[in-house]
DNA sequence: ATAGGGTCTCCCCTAACTGGAAAGTCAAAT
DNA sequence: ATTTGACTTTCCAGTTAGGGGAGACCCTAT
């Protein structure tokens, strides 16, 4: 099938799966006239692709799987210890964002939000403060 | 002063002071020689916008914030709604990281990790599942 | 006079695409 | 036979927020 049927089924945009195709990501044959090909395999890397994706897993982490996910002789140890560095990952980045909430949380609260000029907001970011 | 001994008050890479000149974030006078001056009142910009920054604003937010900062006049309710924005966009994300690190934390708990090739983490991913 | 350190502009690079322009391909309708 | 229209191709530029480095310029100290 051609890229733009392989895009629908796969549920992404032609544009990105023309990219994974330039970044060698999943590479469909050329017919004659050098449109994109795309055959069952391809089409199911690309769905691969696009759930790996979903999860947040970088595209050289989704060439990683996906290389994992086509060799018959893999460890699931190599496929595990992918998961467990973007699950690391995840909870670095929510503590971080937990920290923030919580501070931006208690200047939102603390800040009255009228027509007058102070703001404890402006007065954490400010550095006379 | 210069823009090296600013970026240390500041605590910022040269570079980056650089980039907010030139993107009009804050702007210092230039000398006979073209040298970047900074006085007290950019300096203490150059403060908000990292620490602003750090709190996950935006760039464009940083410019809100700053012409806030300078105004006057200025409602706290503006500075609020900023805030607000930033806190609900820090909300959706950790929506998103909780609902992930739940899957993920279940497939890698359910793979077993060895040399065997079956692993539930690539299940979930392929088409076929 | 020269060595050094700081600064200048300019350009390319990052991730993972997205948008657009100009040109080529293909099947169907005229 | 031609012309439309949909689809595809490559290439170029832009997105965020800077980082790296080259080559040139400025200023001070020795």
């Amino acid at each position: 099938m051609q890229i733009g049927e392989a895009a629908k089924a796969a549920d992404l945009p032609v544009k990105t799966v023309r990219y994974y195709a330039d970044i060698g990501l999943v590479t469909p044959v050329r017919s004659a006239s050098g449109y994109r090909q795309y055959g069952p395999a391809e089409l199911a890397k690309l769905i691969f692709a696009r759930r790996a994706r979903a999860f947040g897993f970088s595209i050289e982490e989704v060439r990683e799987l996906l290389s994992l996910y086509e060799d018959r002789n893999r460890s699931s140890a190599d496929v595990k210890e992918i998961a467990q560095r973007r699950l690391e990952e995840i909870e670095r980045r929510m503590a971080e964002l937990t920290a923030l909430r919580a501070e931006l949380t208690h200047l939102v609260d603390t800040c009255r939000g009228d027509h007058r000029p102070d703001c404890p907001i402006l007065s954490r970011l400010a550095p006379e403060a």
